[in-house]
This record gives C-alpha cells, sequence and structure tokens, in this order.
DNA sequence: GATCATAGTCGTCTGCTTGACGATAAACAC
DNA sequence: GTGTTTATCGTCAAGCAGACGACTATGATC
C-alpha cells in the first residue's frame, strides 16, 4: 500500500443529495433538470464538485444552502428551528457511473420541512419539488400523463437508497420532527409518518405513543386550528433522538 | 455545476476496512503496522487505493482477501460458509486526514468468524488481531503493560464507527450469525452477542428469543459438546435477514 | 341556534413479548 | 456417585401495542 503520488488514479469526488420534504401527503425529494450532456434535459439530484479544501460534510451543507437556502443543522444538535437535517447516506462509485471520467459521489440525505419554493440559480423552472414515487417509477406516465424519464446517472438508486434510509430512520429516532415546522401538532407529526410510510396509522394509539414518549415531543403552551376540527396542542421537537422503544411500522 | 474537466480538484480514493470478529470472548479489529511514513510503525486499518476500474465494493472486497485471504459475500445473499459480511460503512474525506494530499477514503465493514492468524504481506508482526477496547483507548496501557498508541490517521474514527454500526445491526438483523462459523450452537451465538456488545445475557431468554424467531436458525440434526457440558444442538444461518421484532440491547 | 363533519384526546381491553428466575437434562471430571 | 458446566423448558408478572369506544372542541351548514 505505498502512497506513492503517482501510483493512484484521479477522481473527481462529488456530493450529491437527497432532499426530502413532505408535501400535500406526499414524500417529495428535490430534483434538478440538468442543463448540460450527458443527461441534457433529465432530471437529476442536485450536487457538485468537492473544493479542494473542503471537507465532505462541508460541501454537502453548502450544496444545500445553494439549492435550498437552507442552513444544515450541526448533526450532535437535535432538530431544532428551520435547519434541516444532513447527514451522509452512501457513496456510488461505479467506474461507468458518469460516462465522461471517474466520479466518485458522497450522497448525502437532507430532510427539511416544508419549503415555498425551490430555487437553482434563480430559474424556477429547472428545480422542483417531486413524489418520490414520480421519480423512482421507471418508464411510467406522471400525475399530468406526460412520460416519466428515469433520473439521470445513478440517482434513482441513490434516491431509493436515501428514502429507505429515512423510512427506517423515522422508526427508532425523532427525525420525523425535521420535516415539521418549528411548532407542530401531534397530528402534523403523524401526518409525516404516514406520508413518509405510506400506511395509515391510528390516531389514538399514535397519540399515545408520541406523548408517552419522554423526550420526544415538549408542549409549548399554544394551540392551533389551522388543521380545522377541534384545536390542537402544539408541540417542539424535545431533547430525545433515539426513540426507546421505536415506532412501529406496520407489517406490509 | 458545470463537469468542466479542468474545473475539479484530484482526489485519491481509497477504500479502509473495518475488519471484525470475535475471538477469546472479545470483539476484535484488524490492524495492520505502517512501515512508513506517515504514523510509521503505528497501527492502522487494512485498506489501499481504489484502482481506475474498480467499484468501491469490489476495491474493498480486493482488500479483504489480500489481507486476510477471506471472500466477500454478494450482500444481497444471506450469511453462509465461511465468507464475511462485507459492507459500505461510511466515507471520510477531512482535507487534513492525510498529511500528504488530499484523500478521501471509503470505510468498508466486514464482520469475520474467528480466524486463525492475520497476514499482511506473509509478515505476521505487521497485522494482527486487535481487542478493539484496546485500538481506541488513547494514550492508555495494552493488556501487556505497554504503552498504546492511538491508530494512524483518523483510523480510530471510523474504527468507533464501524464497531458501532455492528453494535446496533446485529440488535435488528441476523448479521451476529457471520461471526460464527457455519454451524454453530445457540450458546455461541450468545457468546457473540455478549462480546460485541459487552453485556451477559440470559441464557434461557436468549434462547427462547433466537430459537423463537422463524427464519433466524434452522437445525442441521448435529449436536456438540465443544463447549463442555450438555449436548447443544447445532443450527446454520437461515434465510431471515431482517429480525422482527429485534433483539433487545439490555439498557445501560 | 341546532346539527353535522372534522380532528383531537382520553380510556379500556386483550394479546404478545420481555425480563427474572426455577427446574430439569446431559455431558465431563473426580 | 458427586459436583460442575452448559443446554433447554417452563412459569409468572410487567409493559407495550393494536383495536376500538367515548368524549371534546372547533368550524360549516341548515
Amino acid at each position: 500500500m505505498p502512497y506513492d503520488p503517482s501510483a493512484f488514479p484521479p477522481f473527481a469526488v462529488t456530493v450529491d443529495l437527497v432532499v426530502l420534504t413532505v408535501r400535500r401527503h406526499a414524500l417529495c425529494a428535490l430534483a434538478v433538470r440538468r442543463g448540460e450532456p450527458p443527461f441534457q434535459g433529465r432530471w437529476a439530484l442536485p450536487g457538485g464538485f468537492v473544493r479542494a479544501d473542503e471537507d465532505l460534510a462541508q460541501a454537502a451543507a453548502r450544496e444545500l444552502a445553494e439549492e435550498t437556502g437552507l442552513r444544515a443543522h450541526d448533526p450532535s444538535v437535535p432538530v431544532q428551528d428551520n435547519g434541516a437535517h444532513l447527514e451522509q447516506l452512501a457513496t456510488y462509485g461505479d467506474p461507468k457511473r458518469d460516462p465522461r471520467m471517474r466520479v466518485v459521489s458522497v450522497a448525502h440525505l437532507a430532510l427539511a420541512p416544508d419549503l415555498p419554493a425551490p430555487r437553482a440559480g434563480g430559474d424556477a423552472s429547472n428545480a422542483r419539488w417531486a413524489p418520490v414515487d414520480e421519480l423512482l417509477q421507471q418508464g411510467g406516465y406522471g400525475r399530468d400523463g406526460e412520460p416519466v424519464a428515469p433520473l439521470a446517472f445513478d440517482h434513482a438508486q441513490i434516491l431509493a437508497d436515501g428514502v429507505e434510509r429515512a423510512r427506517s430512520k423515522i422508526e427508532y429516532s425523532s427525525l420525523a420532527t425535521a420535516f415539521c415546522p418549528t411548532e407542530f401538532t401531534v397530528g402534523e407529526l403523524r401526518r409525516v409518518y404516514e406520508a413518509v410510510w405510506g400506511v395509515a396509522l391510528d390516531p389514538r394509539n399514535f397519540h399515545r405513543k408520541v406523548t408517552g414518549t419522554p423526550g420526544f415531543l415538549v408542549p409549548t403552551g399554544g394551540t392551533t386550528t389551522r388543521q380545522g376540527g377541534r384545536p390542537a396542542q402544539l408541540f417542539r421537537a424535545g431533547g430525545a433522538t433515539l426513540l426507546n422503544p421505536p415506532m412501529l411500522r406496520p407489517e406490509v
């Protein structure tokens, strides 16, 4: 294993982002349209090169800010204010994943509350929140009936891995609150779980579970009626990051 | 995000391996002694450069074979024969992690049954199985009383992350069987959990749990008495990879 | 203002899993 | 045989989850 500088092949290193949010009861991911070949005109995950003096997490946070305006949290700090949760997902390095050169991409996963509208270099038509189901279906048709092209590069795989990570992680952590605004109701949190898992949950058992787990939610004292119906208590995310026992995802 | 070939800084990409096994009731990791600067003479994780035409998983499997002679499993296939479990762990890319140049390391985690003896280029004194507690304690003294130097580079962090991954993953998957030979007893599997978690488990409850989880263990029909005491049934790992409900790690 | 629809919150009951631990079984050493 | 070790089965109580009834507090509709 000598580190002879002439003995190793050079790589380009990028970060790609799986930015997830919940909009209109659906789990959505941020997609940007590629403006140049390869895969010109196709949708892709946002990302970019890691700079020479930058850590991987810094690069991911910078890209996230550039694409969405979101600040990333320090991962060691519990979810708070309107920053996004950001964590490393996995690294993809197939020699043929980019037809032009050898690129290793360190994918990151970001979870954000519902945001107004994406901006990508100021051009709204080149960035959008798309339901992950729509982005992942291969060769199907979108909700508007137009044919859906698969994501560029290996981004479908990266997105699928990110979604799976998010689905499993909200089971045993308090990460689902990262999809919520600073103050939220139990019902809003439940709708997050329902959107991410794609299932219906019993409101009564869910309420018992989340309010009974110490440190998960702290009441702010306020109430809201923005969902209609009886006013609901408002909560903030508590300090607990791990849920024990976990939230159980219903079978199949 | 233009892909102008002159616009990105070149990186070296390596794979580093956290190879874990259980020896004499202790969780051990493979360490190799560095033969050259920086950190010459210090212990480090095995690893090496990713080749120009190689996938990351291939590079990790190649390094694993070079260091231990182990073949890696296809991760989609359940644990079987004496191959090792191999999975990607995380990627480390701090600009200063290698003092000579910009190196991004894609760390992998391997779990192996107890092996005869490590070989690193045929020189046994340059590779060893060391208890992870010993490798991770900073500036302490080893079991033989000699001072322990911390691992080279950021390998202590990588090792800690790998150990934590293994500890949590055996909770909800059948991965603990990767530490066992092809055929093993419930008691041997229990001692794996005890070594990895560093706790004592009730043999009766453990037996009930693992034999009661469908698909976890399949009896081979044979028995063995190699542990002394009453002969124990032999099992192979079953097809199940996920344990539901999980194996619970005792509180603190 | 009465009624209805909607969403939130509190309780109850039942079954399953766990943790603690008693008891028995089958080998070996002496 | 006696003691030691390890394996295996059984029992019991506590805790938690799923199913679901009941009640509350809003806004919408008649």
